[in-house]
DNA sequence: CCAACGTTTAACCAACTGGTTGAATGTTGG
DNA sequence: CCAACATTCAACCAGTTGGTTAAACGTTGG
């Protein structure tokens, strides 16, 4: 039961690869907590930081090819909005280490069992 | 309410960067997943893989730096522990946005706020 | 229609990553 | 003590990343 119950595995690796990469770097969470307030254009997104626009550009098709943002035409401006789903993913992998730190007494549970396993002396 | 909620902060953004960084390799997410069984020793977290002990090594490195995991000398060998404290941050942080999937009465609302604006004409 | 706007692409650069091999470092068991 | 073991460090390499500027691309208002 402790023993680490079987690996997630429900979301492929490539696309955990590509999520967690995303978050890796502050701009795009900071992009990411812009968009959480609502869609924005390109332009809107990028004003607060302190880069050329090419370089957000950039961020947010990193962030759209992890599969965090959409984009669509709007116009001449293109509307990007938050797409949560892949968040989900990211959230459930962490999840299944949760009782690592949440329920300590599971933890302690397994420690106990490495230093001394369950054999019936 | 809907509108965004102040962003986290309650971690540092170097630590956040680290930990999501860390967490971005898969191999590494192996280590940590079997950690997360019991402690190790470099040699047995580094079995299983097929790469040199020396990039086992590094990974290591990384996951230390992030906070993820604690080595001790244990003999002539050292010994690996899952320090799932890091985790925690990470997982608070995707709390935040959690409410965008979970519930997505919320979001269908922020949504709206953002489409017609709450003035009162 | 065309000039201006919003965005992306291209080319480039320095810095970082993930891997290698080989030597260096500690730490024993015999 | 010393040889063998467990691990790390150093140097190196190819590929990726995060940024730049300049040019190209679509779209539209006048």
């Amino acid at each position: 039961m402790i023993p680490p119950a079987p690996p997630p595995a429900v979301v492929e690796d490539d696309h955990l690869d590509r999520v967690f990469s995303a978050l890796s770097d502050r701009t795009r969470r900071a992009l990411l907590r812009q968009l959480a307030a609502g869609s924005a254009t390109v332009g809107e997104l990028a004003a607060p930081h302190a880069m050329s626009l090419a370089a957000v550009s950039k961020h947010l098709g990193v962030l759209a090819r992890a599969g965090l943002v959409t984009r669509t035409r709007d116009g001449r401006m293109r509307r990007c909005s938050l797409d949560p789903a892949a968040l989900a993913s990211a959230h459930a992998w962490l999840e299944h280490y949760r009782q690592f730190w949440d329920g300590s007494l599971a933890s302690l549970a397994a420690f106990l069992e490495q230093v001394d396993p369950p054999e019936t002396p």
